[in-house]
This record gives C-alpha cells, sequence and structure tokens, in this order.
DNA sequence: ACATTATATGAATACTCATTCATATATTAC
DNA sequence: GTAATATATGAATGAGTATTCATATAATGT
C-alpha cells in the first residue's frame, strides 16, 4: 500500500501547540495582503529614486524625469503606481503637477530601511 | 527669435536651482538600489506571512509549510530569498532547521507599515 | 546496510510588472 | 482657431520571479 504521500509532515516535525497559538496570533490575511502591497511600493528603484528625491520638497514631472534621466512616460507611470498607492500625492499648476509625499510613515518607512542595510555585518 | 528645442521641457517646466539642490541632497544610487532590495523582499505576501508567522517565535520549515497550507518546495525557495536577504537566520537541530527573524528592525519596518495601511481616509 | 523523514534545489512554467513607443488630454500663448 | 508644452495613458515587449514538479541531500531509526 506505498499510498502517495504528498502531504506535510506528520507526528515528527510538526509543533501543534505551537502553531495553533502562532495561528492566533497572526494578522489577517487581508492585511498581511495590504502590507506586501506597500512595501512593494518600496521595492523598486525608480520608484525609491522618485520618493528620495521628493523627501524634503515637492517637484514636478519634468523635475524629476529630468533627475532620473528617464524618459517621462516611465516616471508618469511609476507616479501612478505610488499615487495610487497613497505614497505620493499631487497638485495641479498650470502646466505642472507637482508630486510630493503623501505619509510622513514613507520617511520614517525609509529610515529604518537604511538602519537596517547599514548594519555591521550579520553573523552567518 | 528662434530658442532651441531639446526633448526635455524648458525653461517654462523646469526648476534648475532646485534639482540642483535636490540632487545633492539624494542618496548614492547602491544605497537607494539596496534599499529597494530590502523593501522587495518585504513585497511579497508568502514572505510576509512567514515574516508574521516568525513574529514571536522560531519555527521550523515543516511548520511554516503547515501554517501556510503551501507546498514544502515554495517555503523553502522563500526561505531563502529572505535568509539571502538576512531578514530571517535559521538553526539546524537534528532533521528540522529552524527559522527566525534576524534583525528586529524586521518587526519595526512592519509596525510602520501597519501604521500606514491602516490610516484614516487621505485627502485627496 | 536500507527506509523514512525534513529540507534544499534545479529546471520549467506561468504570471507580474517596468519600460518604451505612440498617442491622447490639458493648459497656455499667439 | 493653431502651435507648443506638460503630463497621462493604452498597448506591446521584455525582464524578473513565484510556484510547481522532480529530485537531491542530510539526519535518524531499524
Amino acid at each position: 500500500m506505498p499510498e502517495k504521500k504528498v502531504e506535510v509532515c506528520q507526528e515528527e516535525c510538526f509543533h501543534p501547540e505551537l502553531l495553533d497559538k502562532t495561528r492566533r496570533a497572526m494578522m489577517p490575511g487581508h492585511t498581511l495582503q495590504d502590507l506586501a502591497e506597500l512595501f512593494k511600493l518600496l521595492g523598486d528603484s525608480t520608484r525609491m529614486k522618485i520618493l528620495n528625491a521628493l523627501y524634503r520638497t515637492e517637484l514636478c514631472v519634468c523635475d524629476l524625469t529630468a533627475l532620473l534621466e528617464m524618459n517621462q512616460s516611465a516616471v508618469s507611470h511609476q507616479l501612478r503606481v505610488l499615487r495610487a498607492g497613497k505614497i505620493v500625492k499631487s497638485r495641479k499648476e498650470g502646466k505642472n503637477v507637482f508630486y510630493s509625499l503623501d505619509d510622513a510613515h514613507v520617511q520614517k518607512l525609509i529610515e529604518l530601511g537604511l538602519e537596517h542595510i547599514s548594519e555591521p555585518v550579520h553573523r552567518r
């Protein structure tokens, strides 16, 4: 009776009581999904450059395009993503549209991230 | 009165002095790249579930596999990514490998992220 | 030695997404 | 009205990556 066992491991490895406790302590799935989507917004170097550029002052699309040395369409597309994620907000003035950070959390997240990446050597 | 025209916008849109100031204030490119890569690690819901599961206690691969209801290979692959990014560390005990968070920054980042996504309605 | 269990990993697939190109919309100047 | 400029956007392309499958490695028990 060699039943095919594609299931997860059984008695040996399991820690059922710990698992139950962990399961109950975990955030709801939609929250974890939202968190992942927030971090995904920050997880692209073009968007990170934009956010860093907007760190202290608002800038128009044209300024950002010149600063990043990318084509204007790419910058607009990424600004759209950031705006949809409530990371930046826009303000129209004549022909220009000025973007700025929409939430102080963004700066804090970036600063915390900086602390992480500039940490001394980890043990391995 | 023929003004020269180049591809990017000229006098009208440009803010040269602001651009210079911003450029000088920006982080070096490799730092922004590293930051983006850190956030990219957090920007996946499977990995976020793993991190949330490890929030309070270490767990073995098998526990994580059961908890996430995914196949073991997928979990191992993501653990590998997290380990390469110095987000989790592993400890071997017999046949089991226990994973845990490798940096307190991770919890702080997640908590800050939570604050952001649970904010009341943004102005538009 | 062999069998079983826990984890890791290479290859293939499928899906996401960043960028580019072309074009549309909007605003201002003439 | 037309022209020029600033920004937005849809479609196509290409690069990256999460997952699955099959298999390899490692540890334990018999």
